[in-house]
DNA sequence: AAGTGGTCTAGACCACTAA
DNA sequence: TAGTGGTCTAGACCACTTT
Protein backbone atom coordinates (compact mmCIF):
# COMPACT_ATOMS: atom_id res chain seq x y z
CA UNK A 1 0.00 0.00 0.00
CA UNK A 2 1.24 3.33 -0.83
CA UNK A 3 1.57 6.35 1.74
CA UNK A 4 -0.86 7.99 0.15
CA UNK A 5 -3.77 5.66 0.35
CA UNK A 6 -2.96 5.80 4.61
CA UNK A 7 -3.99 9.49 4.59
CA UNK A 8 -7.02 9.33 2.63
CA UNK A 9 -9.26 6.49 1.24
CA UNK A 10 -12.08 5.59 -0.69
CA UNK A 11 -15.26 5.85 1.87
CA UNK A 12 -16.35 2.51 0.34
CA UNK A 13 -13.39 0.79 2.03
CA UNK A 14 -13.92 2.46 4.96
CA UNK A 15 -15.78 1.14 7.95
CA UNK A 16 -16.11 3.86 9.87
CA UNK A 17 -16.42 6.52 7.29
CA UNK A 18 -14.16 9.87 8.20
CA UNK A 19 -14.75 13.17 6.81
CA UNK A 20 -13.95 13.27 3.40
CA UNK A 21 -12.81 16.93 3.76
CA UNK A 22 -11.91 16.99 -0.35
CA UNK A 23 -12.21 14.21 -3.03
CA UNK A 24 -9.13 12.33 -3.67
CA UNK A 25 -8.21 13.38 -7.44
CA UNK A 26 -8.08 16.93 -5.56
CA UNK A 27 -5.50 15.45 -3.16
CA UNK A 28 -3.55 14.12 -5.64
CA UNK A 29 -3.71 17.37 -7.77
CA UNK A 30 -2.47 19.36 -5.03
CA UNK A 31 0.33 17.22 -4.19
CA UNK A 32 1.65 17.37 -7.69
CA UNK A 33 0.80 20.98 -8.06
CA UNK A 34 2.96 21.48 -5.14
CA UNK A 35 6.07 19.52 -6.61
CA UNK A 36 5.20 21.92 -9.35
CA UNK A 37 5.57 25.29 -7.50
CA UNK A 38 8.46 24.03 -5.42
CA UNK A 39 10.52 22.35 -8.34
CA UNK A 40 10.45 19.28 -8.18
CA UNK A 41 9.08 19.43 -11.73
CA UNK A 42 10.42 22.50 -13.48
CA UNK A 43 9.17 23.86 -16.73
CA UNK A 44 9.54 21.25 -19.77
CA UNK A 45 9.67 18.57 -17.37
CA UNK A 46 7.56 15.42 -17.37
CA UNK A 47 5.20 14.28 -14.55
CA UNK A 48 5.70 10.56 -13.58
CA UNK A 49 3.97 8.62 -15.93
CA UNK A 50 -0.49 7.68 -15.39
CA UNK A 51 0.90 3.76 -14.70
CA UNK A 52 3.41 5.31 -12.14
CA UNK A 53 1.27 7.77 -10.07
CA UNK A 54 -1.45 4.90 -10.15
CA UNK A 55 0.99 2.49 -7.82
CA UNK A 56 2.00 6.14 -5.94
CA UNK A 57 -1.26 7.12 -4.94
CA UNK A 58 -3.19 3.58 -4.87
CA UNK A 59 -5.97 5.26 -6.78
CA UNK A 60 -7.68 4.43 -10.33
CA UNK A 61 -5.79 5.41 -13.36
CA UNK A 62 -9.18 7.56 -13.91
CA UNK A 63 -9.19 8.93 -10.86
CA UNK A 64 -5.63 9.95 -11.42
CA UNK A 65 -6.32 11.27 -14.79
CA UNK A 66 -8.73 13.57 -13.29
CA UNK A 67 -6.61 15.39 -11.22
CA UNK A 68 -4.27 15.61 -14.13
CA UNK A 69 -7.07 17.14 -15.85
CA UNK A 70 -7.51 19.79 -12.94
CA UNK A 71 -3.93 20.90 -13.70
CA UNK A 72 -4.28 21.19 -17.54
CA UNK A 73 -7.15 23.67 -16.90
CA UNK A 74 -5.47 25.66 -14.17
CA UNK A 75 -2.79 25.72 -17.15
CA UNK A 76 0.03 24.14 -16.02
CA UNK A 77 0.70 21.15 -17.84
CA UNK A 78 0.36 20.20 -21.24
CA UNK A 79 -0.64 16.63 -21.62
CA UNK A 80 0.18 14.52 -25.08
CA UNK A 81 0.01 10.81 -26.38
CA UNK A 82 3.08 9.28 -25.90
CA UNK A 83 5.21 12.18 -24.35
CA UNK A 84 3.30 12.81 -20.96
CA UNK A 85 2.19 15.60 -18.98
CA UNK A 86 4.61 18.33 -19.30
CA UNK A 87 4.79 21.21 -16.84
CA UNK A 88 4.18 24.32 -18.83
CA UNK A 89 5.82 27.94 -18.92
CA UNK A 90 4.49 30.98 -19.77
CA UNK A 91 6.49 33.59 -21.39
CA UNK A 92 4.42 36.66 -22.56
CA UNK A 93 5.50 39.03 -24.23
CA UNK A 94 4.42 42.66 -23.12
CA UNK A 95 2.32 44.74 -26.10
CA UNK A 96 2.29 49.21 -24.90
CA UNK A 97 -1.15 50.45 -25.39
CA UNK A 98 -0.24 53.57 -24.54
CA UNK A 99 3.26 54.42 -23.97
CA UNK A 100 4.60 58.07 -21.90
CA UNK A 101 7.54 58.55 -24.77
CA UNK A 102 6.20 58.35 -28.71
CA UNK A 103 8.72 55.61 -28.77
CA UNK A 104 7.01 53.67 -31.84
CA UNK A 105 7.51 56.28 -34.49
CA UNK A 106 11.21 56.02 -33.62
CA UNK A 107 11.39 52.39 -33.57
CA UNK A 108 11.21 51.85 -37.03
CA UNK A 109 9.32 53.04 -40.14
CA UNK A 110 6.09 51.06 -41.26
CA UNK A 111 5.95 49.19 -38.19
CA UNK A 112 3.35 49.60 -35.67
CA UNK A 113 2.55 49.63 -32.25
CA UNK A 114 2.39 46.10 -31.79
CA UNK A 115 5.00 45.20 -34.74
CA UNK A 116 7.84 48.02 -33.06
CA UNK A 117 7.19 45.81 -29.39
CA UNK A 118 7.76 42.53 -30.77
CA UNK A 119 10.86 43.38 -32.45
CA UNK A 120 11.92 45.15 -29.61
CA UNK A 121 11.89 41.80 -27.81
CA UNK A 122 13.97 40.27 -30.64
CA UNK A 123 11.07 38.28 -31.93
CA UNK A 124 10.20 38.42 -35.32
CA UNK A 125 6.39 39.92 -36.20
CA UNK A 126 4.25 38.72 -39.24
CA UNK A 127 0.64 39.00 -40.14
CA UNK A 128 -1.36 37.46 -42.53
CA UNK A 129 -4.66 40.18 -43.72
CA UNK A 130 -8.11 39.54 -45.30
CA UNK A 131 -10.56 41.89 -46.27
CA UNK A 132 -14.64 41.40 -46.18
CA UNK A 133 -17.60 43.13 -45.75
CA UNK A 134 -19.82 41.73 -43.19
CA UNK A 135 -22.56 42.57 -40.89
CA UNK A 136 -21.03 43.49 -37.57
CA UNK A 137 -21.52 41.54 -34.24
CA UNK A 138 -23.67 43.68 -32.00
CA UNK A 139 -20.55 44.82 -29.50
CA UNK A 140 -18.97 46.35 -33.17
CA UNK A 141 -22.16 47.99 -33.82
CA UNK A 142 -23.20 49.52 -30.64
CA UNK A 143 -19.69 51.28 -30.72
CA UNK A 144 -19.77 52.05 -34.01
CA UNK A 145 -22.99 53.96 -33.31
CA UNK A 146 -24.66 52.17 -36.04
CA UNK A 147 -28.71 51.75 -36.37
CA UNK A 148 -29.97 48.27 -35.65
CA UNK A 149 -30.56 47.17 -38.99
CA UNK A 150 -28.63 45.47 -42.00
CA UNK A 151 -25.84 47.54 -41.95
CA UNK A 152 -22.66 46.29 -42.94
CA UNK A 153 -19.20 47.44 -42.32
CA UNK A 154 -16.00 46.90 -43.49
CA UNK A 155 -13.77 44.07 -41.50
CA UNK A 156 -10.41 43.85 -41.96
CA UNK A 157 -9.01 40.84 -40.11
CA UNK A 158 -5.87 39.80 -39.36
CA UNK A 159 -4.11 37.30 -38.19
CA UNK A 160 -1.10 38.48 -36.39
CA UNK A 161 2.16 35.62 -35.75
CA UNK A 162 5.42 36.13 -33.52
CA UNK A 163 8.20 33.95 -35.25
CA UNK A 164 5.92 32.19 -37.75
CA UNK A 165 3.68 30.88 -34.77
CA UNK A 166 0.05 32.82 -34.22
CA UNK A 167 0.02 34.45 -31.52
CA UNK A 168 -3.36 37.05 -31.66
CA UNK A 169 -6.44 37.62 -34.23
CA UNK A 170 -7.06 41.56 -34.31
CA UNK A 171 -10.18 42.67 -36.42
CA UNK A 172 -10.26 46.33 -37.52
CA UNK A 173 -14.32 47.06 -38.36
CA UNK A 174 -14.46 50.16 -40.21
CA UNK A 175 -17.87 52.32 -41.83
CA UNK A 176 -18.05 52.13 -45.34
CA UNK A 177 -17.94 55.62 -45.75
CA UNK A 178 -14.40 55.58 -43.62
CA UNK A 179 -12.98 52.37 -45.46
CA UNK A 180 -14.74 52.72 -49.31
CA UNK A 181 -12.09 53.39 -52.20
CA UNK A 182 -9.15 53.71 -49.65
CA UNK A 183 -6.81 51.58 -49.03
CA UNK A 184 -8.13 50.13 -45.96
CA UNK A 185 -9.95 48.03 -48.63
CA UNK A 186 -6.23 46.48 -49.95
CA UNK A 187 -5.03 43.47 -47.58
CA UNK A 188 -1.53 44.35 -49.08
CA UNK A 189 -1.14 47.36 -47.62
CA UNK A 190 -0.48 46.70 -44.00
CA UNK A 191 1.15 49.65 -42.49
CA UNK A 192 1.92 53.27 -43.45
CA UNK A 193 3.86 56.19 -41.13
CA UNK A 194 1.35 57.47 -38.42
CA UNK A 195 -1.16 54.52 -38.98
CA UNK A 196 -3.58 53.51 -42.26
CA UNK A 197 -6.34 55.63 -40.50
CA UNK A 198 -3.73 58.47 -40.95
CA UNK A 199 -2.81 57.99 -44.23
CA UNK A 200 -6.22 58.40 -45.68
CA UNK A 201 -6.66 61.98 -43.85
CA UNK A 202 -8.85 60.85 -40.29
CA UNK A 203 -7.41 62.01 -37.50
CA UNK A 204 -8.20 59.86 -34.20
CA UNK A 205 -8.25 62.31 -31.06
CA UNK A 206 -9.15 60.02 -28.72
CA UNK A 207 -9.73 56.17 -28.24
CA UNK A 208 -11.47 54.41 -25.68
CA UNK A 209 -10.13 50.39 -24.66
CA UNK A 210 -11.86 47.78 -23.35
CA UNK A 211 -10.31 44.77 -21.83
CA UNK A 212 -12.14 41.74 -20.57
CA UNK A 213 -10.89 38.16 -19.88
CA UNK A 214 -12.99 34.33 -21.18
CA UNK A 215 -12.15 31.01 -22.13
CA UNK A 216 -11.34 31.08 -25.84
CA UNK A 217 -14.16 29.42 -28.77
CA UNK A 218 -13.50 26.83 -30.04
CA UNK A 219 -12.63 28.32 -33.24
CA UNK A 220 -10.42 31.07 -31.41
CA UNK A 221 -8.81 27.39 -29.59
CA UNK A 222 -8.18 25.94 -33.26
CA UNK A 223 -7.02 29.41 -35.03
CA UNK A 224 -3.95 30.03 -32.28
CA UNK A 225 -3.95 26.89 -31.00
CA UNK A 226 -4.08 27.20 -27.63
CA UNK A 227 -3.54 24.59 -24.81
CA UNK A 228 -6.37 23.76 -22.27
CA UNK A 229 -6.13 26.57 -19.08
CA UNK A 230 -5.18 29.77 -21.72
CA UNK A 231 -7.71 32.04 -20.96
CA UNK A 232 -7.49 35.17 -23.72
CA UNK A 233 -8.12 38.58 -22.98
CA UNK A 234 -10.63 40.57 -25.52
CA UNK A 235 -9.43 43.77 -26.04
CA UNK A 236 -11.80 46.76 -27.81
CA UNK A 237 -10.39 49.84 -28.80
CA UNK A 238 -12.57 52.40 -29.97
CA UNK A 239 -11.35 55.47 -31.74
CA UNK A 240 -13.43 58.93 -32.43
CA UNK A 241 -12.44 62.28 -34.41
CA UNK A 242 -12.43 65.69 -33.64
CA UNK A 243 -16.19 65.40 -33.78
CA UNK A 244 -17.11 62.74 -31.49
CA UNK A 245 -17.65 59.99 -34.37
CA UNK A 246 -16.31 56.81 -34.28
CA UNK A 247 -13.75 56.15 -36.76
CA UNK A 248 -12.95 52.51 -36.13
CA UNK A 249 -13.68 49.37 -33.73
CA UNK A 250 -10.47 47.28 -33.17
CA UNK A 251 -11.24 44.05 -31.30
CA UNK A 252 -8.51 42.25 -30.26
CA UNK A 253 -8.46 38.22 -28.93
CA UNK A 254 -4.85 38.00 -27.07
CA UNK A 255 -4.06 34.28 -25.52
CA UNK A 256 -2.86 34.85 -21.86
CA UNK A 257 0.07 32.87 -22.17
CA UNK A 258 1.59 35.16 -24.82
CA UNK A 259 -0.07 38.40 -23.83
CA UNK A 260 0.77 41.37 -21.21
CA UNK A 261 -1.06 44.66 -22.15
CA UNK A 262 0.62 47.72 -20.65
CA UNK A 263 -0.50 51.09 -20.11
CA UNK A 264 1.72 53.67 -19.23
CA UNK A 265 0.01 57.06 -18.35
CA UNK A 266 0.71 60.65 -17.27
CA UNK A 267 -1.25 61.42 -13.86
CA UNK B 1 -31.64 3.74 -31.47
CA UNK B 2 -30.99 7.72 -30.99
CA UNK B 3 -30.58 9.88 -34.43
CA UNK B 4 -27.40 11.19 -32.89
CA UNK B 5 -25.66 7.55 -32.48
CA UNK B 6 -26.73 7.15 -36.29
CA UNK B 7 -24.54 9.79 -36.92
CA UNK B 8 -21.29 8.74 -34.73
CA UNK B 9 -20.42 5.72 -33.28
CA UNK B 10 -18.06 4.24 -30.85
CA UNK B 11 -15.53 2.36 -32.94
CA UNK B 12 -15.59 -0.78 -31.32
CA UNK B 13 -19.35 -1.27 -32.36
CA UNK B 14 -18.45 -0.39 -36.06
CA UNK B 15 -17.07 -3.05 -38.52
CA UNK B 16 -15.71 -0.85 -41.09
CA UNK B 17 -13.90 1.58 -39.48
CA UNK B 18 -15.76 5.26 -40.62
CA UNK B 19 -13.20 8.44 -39.70
CA UNK B 20 -13.70 9.78 -36.54
CA UNK B 21 -13.18 12.96 -37.29
CA UNK B 22 -13.90 14.01 -33.74
CA UNK B 23 -14.18 12.18 -30.19
CA UNK B 24 -17.96 11.38 -29.55
CA UNK B 25 -17.84 13.78 -26.16
CA UNK B 26 -16.88 16.78 -28.29
CA UNK B 27 -19.73 16.61 -30.64
CA UNK B 28 -22.28 16.22 -28.10
CA UNK B 29 -20.82 19.32 -26.40
CA UNK B 30 -20.98 21.19 -29.86
CA UNK B 31 -24.00 20.07 -29.89
CA UNK B 32 -25.02 21.44 -26.72
CA UNK B 33 -23.15 24.39 -27.52
CA UNK B 34 -25.23 25.60 -30.78
CA UNK B 35 -28.76 25.21 -28.30
CA UNK B 36 -27.13 27.77 -25.93
CA UNK B 37 -25.91 29.93 -28.14
CA UNK B 38 -29.19 30.08 -30.67
CA UNK B 39 -31.18 30.15 -27.27
CA UNK B 40 -32.29 27.03 -26.82
CA UNK B 41 -30.68 26.86 -23.30
CA UNK B 42 -31.54 30.77 -22.24
CA UNK B 43 -29.54 32.33 -19.30
CA UNK B 44 -30.75 30.96 -16.23
CA UNK B 45 -32.44 27.73 -17.69
CA UNK B 46 -31.21 23.99 -16.85
CA UNK B 47 -30.16 21.66 -19.95
CA UNK B 48 -31.51 18.47 -20.15
CA UNK B 49 -30.43 15.80 -17.15
CA UNK B 50 -27.45 13.00 -17.36
CA UNK B 51 -29.86 10.50 -17.72
CA UNK B 52 -32.05 12.18 -20.73
CA UNK B 53 -28.99 13.13 -22.81
CA UNK B 54 -27.36 9.71 -22.22
CA UNK B 55 -30.83 8.42 -23.65
CA UNK B 56 -30.63 11.10 -26.21
CA UNK B 57 -26.94 10.76 -27.21
CA UNK B 58 -26.88 7.07 -26.66
CA UNK B 59 -23.89 7.16 -24.61
CA UNK B 60 -21.86 6.02 -21.72
CA UNK B 61 -23.01 8.62 -18.55
CA UNK B 62 -19.32 9.41 -18.55
CA UNK B 63 -19.27 10.21 -21.73
CA UNK B 64 -22.28 12.95 -21.48
CA UNK B 65 -20.05 14.44 -18.27
CA UNK B 66 -17.32 14.57 -20.25
CA UNK B 67 -18.87 16.77 -22.71
CA UNK B 68 -20.66 18.91 -19.77
CA UNK B 69 -17.60 19.40 -18.29
CA UNK B 70 -16.05 20.74 -21.29
CA UNK B 71 -18.85 23.28 -21.32
CA UNK B 72 -18.32 24.49 -17.93
CA UNK B 73 -14.35 25.05 -18.80
CA UNK B 74 -15.49 26.95 -21.58
CA UNK B 75 -17.38 29.14 -19.15
CA UNK B 76 -20.89 28.42 -20.60
CA UNK B 77 -22.32 26.26 -17.89
CA UNK B 78 -22.10 25.92 -13.94
CA UNK B 79 -23.02 22.35 -12.48
CA UNK B 80 -23.99 21.36 -8.95
CA UNK B 81 -25.53 18.41 -7.21
CA UNK B 82 -29.75 18.69 -7.15
CA UNK B 83 -29.67 21.73 -8.98
CA UNK B 84 -28.46 20.41 -12.84
CA UNK B 85 -26.62 22.21 -15.11
CA UNK B 86 -27.44 25.88 -15.90
CA UNK B 87 -26.82 27.90 -18.30
CA UNK B 88 -24.61 31.03 -16.92
CA UNK B 89 -24.48 34.75 -17.99
CA UNK B 90 -21.75 37.16 -17.88
CA UNK B 91 -22.30 40.20 -16.31
CA UNK B 92 -19.29 42.54 -15.51
CA UNK B 93 -19.43 45.89 -14.14
CA UNK B 94 -17.15 48.31 -15.76
CA UNK B 95 -14.03 49.61 -14.00
CA UNK B 96 -12.88 53.30 -15.59
CA UNK B 97 -9.34 52.95 -14.53
CA UNK B 98 -8.57 56.13 -16.90
CA UNK B 99 -10.68 58.49 -18.12
CA UNK B 100 -10.85 61.63 -20.69
CA UNK B 101 -12.59 63.30 -18.01
CA UNK B 102 -11.57 63.67 -14.18
CA UNK B 103 -15.28 62.47 -13.23
CA UNK B 104 -13.90 60.13 -9.92
CA UNK B 105 -13.35 63.47 -7.84
CA UNK B 106 -16.96 64.30 -8.50
CA UNK B 107 -18.58 61.02 -8.17
CA UNK B 108 -18.71 61.85 -4.57
CA UNK B 109 -16.96 62.50 -1.29
CA UNK B 110 -14.53 59.63 -0.07
CA UNK B 111 -14.88 57.38 -3.02
CA UNK B 112 -12.01 56.07 -4.78
CA UNK B 113 -12.39 55.45 -8.36
CA UNK B 114 -13.05 52.10 -8.27
CA UNK B 115 -16.05 52.51 -6.28
CA UNK B 116 -17.60 55.52 -7.37
CA UNK B 117 -17.78 53.65 -10.79
CA UNK B 118 -20.16 51.06 -9.11
CA UNK B 119 -22.01 52.96 -7.76
CA UNK B 120 -22.60 54.33 -10.93
CA UNK B 121 -23.57 51.05 -12.03
CA UNK B 122 -26.22 50.93 -9.52
CA UNK B 123 -23.94 48.35 -7.08
CA UNK B 124 -22.92 48.78 -3.44
CA UNK B 125 -19.15 49.00 -3.06
CA UNK B 126 -17.75 47.69 0.07
CA UNK B 127 -14.12 46.54 1.08
CA UNK B 128 -12.08 44.25 3.97
CA UNK B 129 -8.84 45.72 4.46
CA UNK B 130 -5.79 44.46 6.51
CA UNK B 131 -2.52 45.47 6.94
CA UNK B 132 0.57 43.23 7.15
CA UNK B 133 4.42 43.53 6.89
CA UNK B 134 5.38 41.16 4.26
CA UNK B 135 8.31 39.64 1.89
CA UNK B 136 6.69 40.65 -1.44
CA UNK B 137 6.41 38.52 -3.88
CA UNK B 138 9.60 39.08 -6.95
CA UNK B 139 6.84 40.59 -9.10
CA UNK B 140 6.79 43.48 -6.69
CA UNK B 141 10.13 43.38 -5.26
CA UNK B 142 11.32 44.42 -9.24
CA UNK B 143 8.66 47.03 -9.29
CA UNK B 144 9.26 48.78 -5.83
CA UNK B 145 13.10 48.50 -7.16
CA UNK B 146 13.95 46.88 -3.85
CA UNK B 147 17.43 44.76 -3.40
CA UNK B 148 16.90 41.05 -3.63
CA UNK B 149 17.89 40.66 -0.18
CA UNK B 150 15.12 39.59 2.91
CA UNK B 151 13.57 43.94 2.50
CA UNK B 152 10.08 43.58 3.91
CA UNK B 153 7.40 46.11 2.56
CA UNK B 154 3.90 47.05 3.58
CA UNK B 155 1.25 45.33 2.88
CA UNK B 156 -2.10 46.59 2.67
CA UNK B 157 -4.61 43.75 1.34
CA UNK B 158 -8.36 44.84 0.50
CA UNK B 159 -11.26 42.24 -0.39
CA UNK B 160 -13.30 44.51 -2.98
CA UNK B 161 -17.51 43.12 -2.22
CA UNK B 162 -20.42 44.57 -4.73
CA UNK B 163 -23.45 44.19 -3.03
CA UNK B 164 -21.90 41.88 -0.17
CA UNK B 165 -20.40 39.72 -2.59
CA UNK B 166 -16.29 38.90 -3.47
CA UNK B 167 -15.35 40.64 -6.59
CA UNK B 168 -12.18 41.15 -6.86
CA UNK B 169 -8.51 41.24 -4.44
CA UNK B 170 -6.20 44.03 -4.16
CA UNK B 171 -3.10 44.14 -2.53
CA UNK B 172 -1.51 47.60 -2.15
CA UNK B 173 2.39 47.33 -1.32
CA UNK B 174 4.23 50.20 0.00
CA UNK B 175 8.30 50.55 0.79
CA UNK B 176 8.40 51.01 4.62
CA UNK B 177 9.84 54.33 3.92
CA UNK B 178 6.14 55.79 2.20
CA UNK B 179 4.02 53.89 4.60
CA UNK B 180 5.85 53.87 8.27
CA UNK B 181 3.59 55.68 10.67
CA UNK B 182 0.95 56.95 8.17
CA UNK B 183 -2.28 56.34 7.62
CA UNK B 184 -1.53 53.68 5.17
CA UNK B 185 -0.83 51.43 8.37
CA UNK B 186 -4.62 51.51 9.42
CA UNK B 187 -6.78 49.39 7.93
CA UNK B 188 -9.82 51.59 9.45
CA UNK B 189 -8.59 54.78 7.09
CA UNK B 190 -9.84 53.71 3.77
CA UNK B 191 -9.91 56.37 1.80
CA UNK B 192 -9.39 60.14 1.56
CA UNK B 193 -9.50 62.97 -1.02
CA UNK B 194 -7.40 62.24 -3.56
CA UNK B 195 -6.65 58.94 -2.66
CA UNK B 196 -4.22 57.72 0.55
CA UNK B 197 -0.77 58.52 -1.32
CA UNK B 198 -2.13 62.21 -1.72
CA UNK B 199 -3.15 62.48 1.90
CA UNK B 200 0.08 61.84 3.22
CA UNK B 201 1.92 64.10 0.87
CA UNK B 202 2.98 62.37 -2.17
CA UNK B 203 2.16 63.10 -5.50
CA UNK B 204 2.16 60.01 -8.23
CA UNK B 205 2.49 61.63 -11.53
CA UNK B 206 2.58 59.03 -13.25
CA UNK B 207 2.18 55.40 -13.64
CA UNK B 208 2.21 51.84 -15.50
CA UNK B 209 -0.31 49.59 -15.75
CA UNK B 210 0.15 45.57 -16.61
CA UNK B 211 -2.76 43.17 -17.43
CA UNK B 212 -2.23 39.81 -18.14
CA UNK B 213 -4.87 36.77 -18.17
CA UNK B 214 -4.45 33.51 -16.87
CA UNK B 215 -7.11 30.66 -14.54
CA UNK B 216 -6.96 31.50 -10.36
CA UNK B 217 -5.27 29.55 -7.91
CA UNK B 218 -7.31 27.04 -6.14
CA UNK B 219 -6.87 29.89 -3.26
CA UNK B 220 -8.26 32.31 -5.43
CA UNK B 221 -10.80 30.09 -6.88
CA UNK B 222 -11.91 30.23 -2.79
CA UNK B 223 -11.54 33.68 -1.57
CA UNK B 224 -13.49 34.61 -4.62
CA UNK B 225 -16.06 32.23 -5.45
CA UNK B 226 -15.02 31.69 -8.69
CA UNK B 227 -17.24 28.91 -10.77
CA UNK B 228 -15.31 26.63 -13.23
CA UNK B 229 -14.43 28.45 -16.48
CA UNK B 230 -13.40 31.50 -15.18
CA UNK B 231 -10.31 32.97 -15.51
CA UNK B 232 -8.73 36.36 -13.74
CA UNK B 233 -6.99 39.39 -15.39
CA UNK B 234 -4.08 40.36 -13.26
CA UNK B 235 -4.46 44.37 -13.78
CA UNK B 236 -0.49 45.28 -12.40
CA UNK B 237 -0.04 49.06 -11.48
CA UNK B 238 3.13 50.63 -10.26
CA UNK B 239 2.87 54.92 -9.18
CA UNK B 240 5.91 57.18 -9.53
CA UNK B 241 6.81 60.29 -8.00
CA UNK B 242 8.23 63.15 -10.02
CA UNK B 243 11.97 61.96 -9.45
CA UNK B 244 10.83 58.29 -10.79
CA UNK B 245 10.79 56.95 -7.77
CA UNK B 246 8.14 53.93 -7.40
CA UNK B 247 5.47 54.89 -4.77
CA UNK B 248 3.71 51.69 -4.57
CA UNK B 249 2.60 48.52 -6.55
CA UNK B 250 -1.10 47.29 -6.52
CA UNK B 251 -1.88 43.97 -7.50
CA UNK B 252 -5.11 43.51 -8.29
CA UNK B 253 -7.08 39.86 -9.35
CA UNK B 254 -10.08 40.41 -11.31
CA UNK B 255 -12.26 37.60 -12.22
CA UNK B 256 -13.62 37.90 -16.16
CA UNK B 257 -16.80 36.76 -15.15
CA UNK B 258 -17.32 40.27 -13.37
CA UNK B 259 -14.73 42.61 -14.93
CA UNK B 260 -14.47 45.11 -17.78
CA UNK B 261 -11.24 47.28 -17.44
CA UNK B 262 -11.53 51.06 -19.29
CA UNK B 263 -9.24 53.06 -20.21
CA UNK B 264 -10.32 56.45 -21.83
CA UNK B 265 -7.02 57.90 -23.71
CA UNK B 266 -6.62 61.32 -25.29
CA UNK B 267 -4.12 60.89 -28.23
C1' DA C 1 7.93 -3.03 -30.02
C1' DA C 2 7.23 -0.76 -25.82
C1' DG C 3 5.40 2.87 -23.43
C1' DT C 4 2.63 6.82 -23.20
C1' DG C 5 -1.79 9.24 -23.03
C1' DG C 6 -6.94 9.46 -25.14
C1' DT C 7 -11.63 7.58 -25.44
C1' DC C 8 -15.45 4.90 -23.97
C1' DT C 9 -18.18 1.67 -21.31
C1' DA C 10 -20.71 -0.22 -17.17
C1' DG C 11 -21.77 -0.12 -12.66
C1' DA C 12 -21.68 1.23 -7.74
C1' DC C 13 -22.41 4.38 -4.26
C1' DC C 14 -22.49 9.11 -2.13
C1' DA C 15 -24.35 13.96 -1.50
C1' DC C 16 -27.12 17.65 -2.45
C1' DT C 17 -31.75 19.98 -3.65
C1' DA C 18 -36.35 20.30 -4.16
C1' DA C 19 -41.16 18.83 -4.01
C1' DT D 1 -38.32 10.76 -1.15
C1' DA D 2 -37.30 11.17 -5.83
C1' DG D 3 -34.25 13.09 -8.85
C1' DT D 4 -30.15 15.44 -9.69
C1' DG D 5 -25.09 15.64 -10.10
C1' DG D 6 -20.27 14.07 -7.89
C1' DT D 7 -16.81 10.48 -7.09
C1' DC D 8 -14.51 6.23 -7.88
C1' DT D 9 -13.50 1.75 -9.82
C1' DA D 10 -12.17 -1.78 -13.46
C1' DG D 11 -11.39 -2.91 -17.84
C1' DA D 12 -11.09 -2.57 -22.92
C1' DC D 13 -9.21 -0.72 -26.87
C1' DC D 14 -7.20 3.05 -29.79
C1' DA D 15 -3.50 6.46 -31.24
C1' DC D 16 0.62 8.69 -30.85
C1' DT D 17 5.79 8.99 -29.89
C1' DT D 18 10.02 7.11 -29.06
C1' DT D 19 13.65 3.54 -29.23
Amino acid sequence: MSWYSELSRPYKNLDLVVEMARPLYEEVADHLREGINDGTYPPGSALPSEPALVTTYGTARGTVRRALQLLAQEGLIVSSQGRGHVVRAWEPLWWTLTSWERKHEAAGPGLDAWESDVAQQSRKPGQRVSVSIVLPPDTVRERLELPADQTTVVLRSRIRTVDGQPWQISDSYFPHHIADDTILMTPENTSAPGGLLAAIGHVQVRYRDEIGTRMPTPRERETLQLGTGTPVATHIRTGYNADDQPLRVMLTICPGDRHVLVYEITA
